[in-house]
DNA sequence: AGCCAAACAAACAAAAACGCTCAAAACCGA
DNA sequence: TCGGTTTTGAGCGTTTTTGTTTGTTTGGCT
């Protein structure tokens, strides 16, 4: 929230039309370019504007910041993990794939695939295999979670309980050493345990940062899944549980993609 | 995401027209043709519009061709049926927003609205209002129908059952002499007749070129509207009816549009 | 096919905007 | 009033934006 007052004047100009200069702002509070500048930087951390140039704009994009940046880190691990993930899936299968920017890829790589019933809670998978025509999506209902495009609340819960999946692919934001899958958000829990219950095959895509990463949430357990694709070698504490569960772990390795990529 | 000021109006100029001209931004911003290239260039890179020889056009986005040719008829219209709309729905308002090209008009207008719950059946209109950041949003689970972006099946309707909305506001794909609102899915009326059942106010967005229309399914009646939003005269008959039937019609003049526009 | 003008992309330099840092000023509770 | 904290403004080096110039590509025309 706003920590002064000038913040909080900074913010009812900018809805009230649209946009505010920083020029513009110097002359009508009569304060430096710089305590403008630093207003609208702390203004667009805590998301209530959007930076630009010259000065800043009402936040007005599909999904928050902190997710378009995710999407792009480890964007080569994803896609591998994507690639083999989808090659395992076969044409005219029934599917869930769940919230995450891994599982994004993975739709994105089932766009040539035939004939597929594809149920998710994430509304950025449905946008994507909209592309592809052969394929049948069902959304499941559910508030829209900016942060992330996730349909979540009990609404997705009940939608799953209708269906039998081939299928199910999830991802977490953090996997312990003890195998324990992690989100950030509780009402994750009761999905991933219908989506485990409602799923023949339960496949995990998650890139290696989620090793070292944690969250407060456990949504399930390694133990429930049936293949885990990733993209380094596990750890060996998780290799060994891995064994015992009869979990079958993928580890393929990213394209080197030597380009660099300019940030776009 | 945008960088500039300019990008962001390019960009609103683009949805406003569906294309850019480079010679005419250069004229309408005052800056080097260079400088519009650039924008355009990084507009086009970052997905929003594509590029064309001498401009850029929108980017067709998730839906199919016909929807997109479908968007552009009376579209003059549909924004001056969004727009008195949209005013008509207070904020902290609990909506239904249908399916339909005029429902989506009625989104893109509720961007400035704040503290809105917005139920809807339309992932379109979930894309769209996703924008606002003080709009809460929740999605009907169903079967992804490609033609119009619209949720359809079972799984609607059960949700539609868990809310009670202060107004819906849904379109239809035409409208009879007798009053009855007909549309080309039977799967429809079911979740009209619910979403009239869980609303305080039914609102009809339709504009005059659904009087000149027919299809095959009676979803309902305009004695079942409060309000009926419209771009032209009512028929004798239908003007007849809603006095009967106590429907306000509010008939809304499109904004004069005095540039003839290509065909995109 | 060949030509021409417009549109385009790349490179570069000037100008504007920016972020960082530090010290002065304002503020605040005791 | 005093000590400590927060806010602010100025200096300064860095980054971003922009117009110009150059040479290349594209689209329309004969």
């Amino acid at each position: 929230m706003s920590q002064s007052f000038r913040q909080r004047d900074i913010l009812e100009i900018a809805r009230a039309e649209g946009r505010v200069r920083v020029e513009d702002l110097v002359t009508r509070f009569g304060v430096s370019a710089q305590t403008i500048r630093r207003d609208l930087s702390e203004l667009a951390d805590s998301g209530w504007l959007e930076r630009v140039h010259g000065g800043a704009v009402l936040r007005s994009s599909v999904t928050n910041i902190g997710y378009e940046d995710r999407r792009d880190t480890n964007e080569a691990a994803k896609a591998a993990i994507a690639e083999a993930c989808s090659v395992a899936i076969p044409d005219g299968a029934t599917l869930f794939l769940g919230i995450g920017t891994t599982t994004e890829a993975v739709a994105a790589h089932l766009l040539g695939h035939r004939e597929l019933l594809v149920v998710t809670n994430n509304i950025n998978v449905a946008n994507i295999l909209a592309a592809n025509r052969e394929c049948e999506i069902v959304l499941s209902g559910g508030r829209l979670r900016r942060s992330d495009g996730g349909l979540v609340g009990t609404l997705t819960t009940s939608v799953l309980e209708q269906f039998r999946f081939d299928v199910a692919v999830i991802g977490c934001s953090a996997i312990a050493e003890d195998g324990e899958l992690l989100d950030f958000d509780f009402q994750e829990v009761g999905v991933s345990q219908s989506i485990i219950r409602r799923a023949r095959a339960t496949w995990l895509v998650a890139d290696h940062s989620k090793f070292e990463r944690s969250a407060p949430v456990r949504v399930g357990s390694l133990r429930d899944v049936d293949r885990f694709f990733t993209s380094a070698p596990l750890p060996e504490e998780v290799l060994r549980l891995c064994r015992d569960w009869g979990t079958e772990a993928h580890v393929v390795a990213p394209e080197a993609e030597p380009r660099e990529r300019a940030a776009g």
